[in-house]
This record gives C-alpha cells, sequence and structure tokens, in this order.
DNA sequence: CTGGCTCCCTGAATGC
DNA sequence: TGCATTCAGGGAGCCA
C-alpha cells in the first residue's frame, strides 16, 4: 500500500528514470485509454481523452500520497490508494510482474513509452484539473516541511485530544503516513497508539516527529516497502521493527509484538516499550 | 471535536 | 474438493 516513500520512490524512477525505461519528462502524449471509468475523478471520459493528445509531461511532484504531473496546460493528478501503481513500459510489452487485468488507465507518447495506471482494488483515482489547490487545500503539512518544527508539532499535537494511531493516519493532521509507518514511528518513538495525543509533554512530542521522520526517510532510503502482492522492489519490509510482526520479538527489548484493533485499523505494538503512559 | 461505522474493491486465507 | 465467509486497507462521508 504506497505511503509517502513508496510514491516518492515511484515519482524518482519516472523523473530519473528506471530499468530500461526513460524519464517521463518532456514526453508527449499521443492518445490515451480509459480501461475503467470508475478510476477518473474528474472530468468525464470524453472530454478527459479528447483533452489529453499533445500534451507534454513537464514535471512530476508530490503532495501527501498524491502525484502530480504537471502538463502543458493542466494537472494530472494521481492517487494510489490500496493497490494502485504505474508503469512506463514499452507499448508493445507487459511487466511480467504486473497483471493486466487490472489495468485501469494509460497514455501512450510519442516515443513509443506507455504510462500505465494498474489498480487492483479499484480504489485509485485520476483528475484532470486547472489547478491542484482546491484538492490539496485541507491536507496537513509534509513531514519534512523545514516549517514543521518540534515546536509547532507539539502545538498540533497539544490542540488535539485524539489516540496517536489515527492522528497520525488522518491526512489533514499531517500528509503521507499510512498503516505501516504509523506503526514503525509509533515504536519507535516509545508512544503506545492509543496515548491520547494532548498528553505528550514537548520531548515526547520531538521524539515522535523526529521517529516520523527517521522510518519515513529510511522508507524512502530502501525504495520503499514491498508487501502483499502490490509494488515490486523495495525492501524496507525487510525493516519492519512491528508492522507484520505479531508474536515476533520486539527487536528492542524481546517481548513479543501484538497486534490490536486501534480506530478500525490493524495496529502493530510492543506492549513494555510503548506504554500507554510513560 | 471526537469516535464509530459504512462504503468502495479484490483476492488471499480461513472455515465448514 | 468446493463453496461461503472474513479480512485487509486509504479516504470520504454519515451519524451520534
Amino acid at each position: 500500500m504506497p505511503e509517502l516513500p513508496e510514491v516518492e520512490t515511484i515519482r524518482q524512477r519516472l523523473i530519473k528514470g528506471f530499468e530500461q525505461s526513460p524519464s517521463i519528462l518532456n514526453q508527449r502524449v499521443r492518445s490515451c485509454q480509459l480501461l475503467w471509468s470508475g478510476s477518473l475523478a474528474t472530468p468525464n471520459p470524453q472530454t478527459f481523452l479528447s483533452f489529453m493528445p499533445g500534451q507534454e509531461i513537464l514535471a512530476v511532484n508530490r503532495r501527501a500520497k498524491f502525484l502530480y504531473f504537471s502538463l502543458s496546460d493542466a494537472y494530472l493528478v494521481v492517487h494510489l490508494r490500496m493497490s494502485g501503481d504505474l508503469y512506463l513500459e514499452k507499448q508493445t510489452e507487459t511487466a511480467p510482474y504486473r497483471n493486466p487485468d487490472h489495468d485501469r488507465f494509460w497514455m501512450d507518447f510519442d516515443s513509443g513509452w506507455r504510462l500505465v495506471f494498474n489498480d487492483m482494488r479499484k480504489f485509485g483515482r485520476v483528475w484532470l484539473l486547472n489547478d491542484t489547490s482546491k484538492l490539496f487545500s485541507k491536507l496537513g503539512p509534509e513531514p519534512f516541511d523545514e516549517k514543521l518544527t518540534a515546536e509547532v508539532f507539539y502545538g498540533m499535537l497539544r490542540e488535539r485530544s485524539r489516540q496517536l494511531k489515527p492522528l497520525l493516519l488522518d491526512q489533514h493532521f499531517i500528509a503521507g503516513i499510512g498503516n505501516i509507518y504509523s506503526d514503525e514511528a509509533l515504536h519507535k518513538a516509545g508512544l503506545h497508539p492509543t496515548r491520547v495525543s494532548s498528553s505528550l509533554n514537548g520531548d515526547e512530542a520531538k521524539k515522535l516527529l523526529d521517529s516520523i521522520r527517521f522510518v519515513l526517510s529510511k522508507g524512502i532510503d530502501q525504495k520503499g516497502a514491498s508487501i502483499d502482492w502490490v509494488y515490486r522492489g523495495g525492501d524496507f519490509q525487510n525493516y519492519f521493527q512491528v508492522y507484520q510482526q505479531e508474536g515476533n520479538p520486539c527487536p528492542r527489548c524481546g517481548h513479543p509484538i501484538e497486534k490490536i484493533k486501534v480506530a478500525q485499523r490493524g495496529t502493530h505494538f510492543c506492549p513494555v516499550c510503548q506504554r500507554r503512559s510513560s
């Protein structure tokens, strides 16, 4: 499930080229195909398909878990949600590691390369917009934003009284964190997932922010995590301390990792290293 | 403001 | 073996 590090990895690969694939920058769209119209959030398919040909990819950026492509005359925004992925491959070939039955959308470039949006569970969405500000307006800060200091983060935690786990998952609070990295960050910080945000002191807030940045950086360094049948290449899964480690010893103290439900989400933690009050 | 729940989806895992 | 049920998960939206 792509979170910030996975989305960032995809972005870097599209920009720099990956394996045999070239950079997507300056590629010109020749034609598009929408294989499942539900993937298109806006506009309607006819408008979308007639607009795209001739557009060039000028930039690829990321906001939270959204990827957005600056085109000649608009923005193409993609959210991968659970199972989405993007592949740049030759129009005549299908990469062996994906199932073409789950292709939802692609665009063919003049160069003979094709950008494929593949999404088994159909939760992912594509938007064609003149302006991204409305779509992004309610998102919380980027975790690596320099303006997000420990003091600011402490204030954000204090003005809410929510459990830490659902708060970290809330994209309006802070952007880009999903289930894997929230569990890893809370373990690194030694904080219980149900601890109430307003109960943290300044040191704990700083430790949590540092831990969020540490695990996200590590994830980016490892080119993301490859779990389930989704995504490929990254190996952050080999560095999980708690995520999907139920019953395995905590790397820090050796106590078995427990799995509970918090706000309907599977949550992994060490009951010794992450006590409810500390 | 907060939590709880549903919906959207598919396929792997589990149960009988 | 084969069928049915359960579960996972990001995010929007609804209700209490």
